[in-house]
RNA sequence: GGCCUCGUGGCGGAGUGGUUACGCAGAGGAUUGCAAAUCCUUGCACCCCGGUUCGAUUCCGGGCGAGGCCUCCA
């Protein structure tokens, strides 16, 4: 088998070569902590934990580093910071936001089946390493300073890397035809983005001292090359200075001559299709303009949107649910949902397509985990092996999980088991409340009754263990043809 | 306007140059005191138009349709 994904770099399937197989490096965008996430957030959250799965089955478990970060700087943050905590002094205000928010998404994903990344760096705590890179890339002469309307701006020149738009097929000068771009006079091209902003007295910002080059020194008409700024990072930086910190720097102890051939690089960048353009375009910009490097991952993995009847679940179209809401709450369907059912809703389409996520859906995904629980029970049958190596090829072919899905459909036993642990469902029954000597009572009262056709009392049974959970499932004993009664725990 | 995806039965969703998976729901049956569960059987599809081909749902071209990015966004 071979494992192969689909690279967004060059939009075919490509095999799956780690740098080094020793310490294979992936790095995920996570989420700005501000808000609760919603199920569109869940999404690759669940998809690149199967992947680390696969990778930790493949490679070692001690050979996988996963790095998520927390964004915890930015504007939305101040804003929310401001309105739920006008009393506090700003820098404790987005504390409590930033705690409090990526306390909920730890248990959203751990009530979702994650398992935690190796690293989850947050910017805040690399804001002397971006500042570093800024310098280089000021250095090197792909940055400059220029005022904008709202303070000074420390500018990445996307003139000066030709490669710019590869991974999104852009080309520079093309977009602005219908779009809806801001004139800022400020910058040499429409697209440069922003590596450091000024900040005002109302917002949170840490010093930072820049050395321009004598163009720049004279365009701003200082007398001296230097230029304090007390600023923030824009929202790109970070995810160039979090991996090249925890998946080169961190990360060298592990790797061995092979890994060492490619400086800078690593092997996986996943995220959302919608980071495609501009985030991970310019974040390739920066690291690999910083480093001098050729590429800055191997591999770039984009998973599709989760939509709410054909569009796009997002904060700013309002139509989104919240992983909290759907777990913890009756919102969605007048009830609230285990974390597995909306994991394996989650998995039931193939990561790259677009999804609609429905009542409907998490049905199906939890008539599947019943029908996987009684699988689970029927022994392990000889011969199911084939089928195991099946599902798992199909999880190796660019992450098929509808196809591995439907491999499973047939296991049962051990099996299954495996399988399922592969993809992060936990393959445990639910308890039964009460305990087997009182449910093997009440059965035997109930085919008493029976037996005397007291169909009330029996039926009164029946339900009463109902609604303790347990479905009694009457069967015929194939050769006497007396009625036999076995049970499960509903799930 | 530019660019990127995608279009398979009621729904979900694989796959293939030639007998078109599978799941859910539906229908029928077995079983049952009635149910549930289970098992068996079964109906239903490859957006349209050209082209290549002995043959295309699958390859190519063109339409049409949907979604996304170009502005914060997983």
């Amino acid at each position: 088998m071979t494992l192969q994904f689909t690279n967004t770099a060059t939009r075919t399937k490509e095999p799956f070569v780690p740098i080094d197989a020793n310490n294979v490096r992936m790095y995920v965008c996570g989420p700005t902590v501000y808000d609760f996430a919603h199920i569109g957030n869940a999404r690759p959250a669940v998809v690149f934990d199967v992947l680390f799965r696969l990778l930790r089955h493949v490679y070692g478990d001690d050979h996988v580093t996963y790095v998520r970060n927390i964004t915890d700087v930015d504007d939305k943050i101040n804003a929310r910071a401001k309105r739920d905590f006008p009393d506090l002094p700003l820098n404790e205000a987005i504390a409590r936001v930033t705690e409090k928010t990526t306390a909920q998404y730890h248990a959203d994903l751990k009530a979702l089946g994650c398992l935690e990344p190796s690293h989850e760096p947050r910017a805040t705590a690399h804001i002397a390493g971006m500042i570093e890179m800024i310098q280089k890339l000021l250095d090197d002469g792909f940055a400059y300073i220029a005022r904008g309307e709202e303070g000074r701006e420390a500018l990445f020149d996307v003139k000066q890397m030709p490669r710019y738009g590869s991974l999104s097929k852009r080309n520079l000068g093309e977009q602005q035809a219908g779009a809806r771009v801001a004139v800022e006079g400020h910058k040499r091209n429409p697209e440069d983005f922003v590596l450091w902003k000024e900040s005002s007295e109302d917002e949170p910002g840490w010093p930072a001292a820049f050395v321009v080059s004598e163009e720049n020194q004279a365009a701003l008409q200082l007398n001296s090359n230097e230029i304090q700024i007390n600023g923030r990072p824009g929202w790109h930086i970070e995810c160039s200075v979090m991996s090249e910190v925890w998946l080169w720097e961190k990360a060298q102890d592990k790797l061995g001559e092979q890994g060492l051939k490619h400086p800078h690089q690593f092997d996986i960048h996943g995220g959302g299709l919608d980071l495609i353009f501009p985030h991970h375009e310019n974040e390739i910009a920066q690291s690999c303009c910083a480093h001098g490097t050729e590429r800055m991952a191997n591999l770039w993995l984009h998973n599709g949107f989760v939509q709410v009847e054909g569009r796009k679940m997002s904060k700013s179209e309002g139509n989104f649910v919240t992983i909290h809401d759907v777990l913890h709450t009756d919102k969605v369907g007048g009830r609230s949902w285990p974390g597995e059912v909306v994991r394996l809703a989650l998995l039931m389409t193939h990561y790259r397509e677009p999804m609609d996520f429905s009542v409907k859906r998490l049905e199906e995904a939890e008539n599947t985990l019943s029908k996987f629980a009684r699988r689970l029970e029927e022994g392990d049958p000889s011969s199911d092996d084939d089928i195991a190596a099946d599902s798992f090829s199909s999880l190796w072919d660019d992450l098929n999980l509808p196809e591995t899905i439907r491999y499973m459909h047939s296991m049962s036993g051990g099996t299954l088991s495996t399988a399922m642990e592969a993809i992060g469902l936990q393959p445990v029954r639910v308890q039964a409340h009460l305990s087997d000597q009182v449910i093997a009572r009440r059965i035997e009262q109930r085919l008493a009754l029976i037996a005397e056709k007291n169909w009330a009392e029996a039926d009164r049974i029946r339900d009463e263990l109902s609604e303790q959970g347990i479905q009694l499932k009457d069967g015929k004993d194939p050769e006497t043809g007396e009625r036999t009664t076995t049970w499960e725990v509903k799930r």
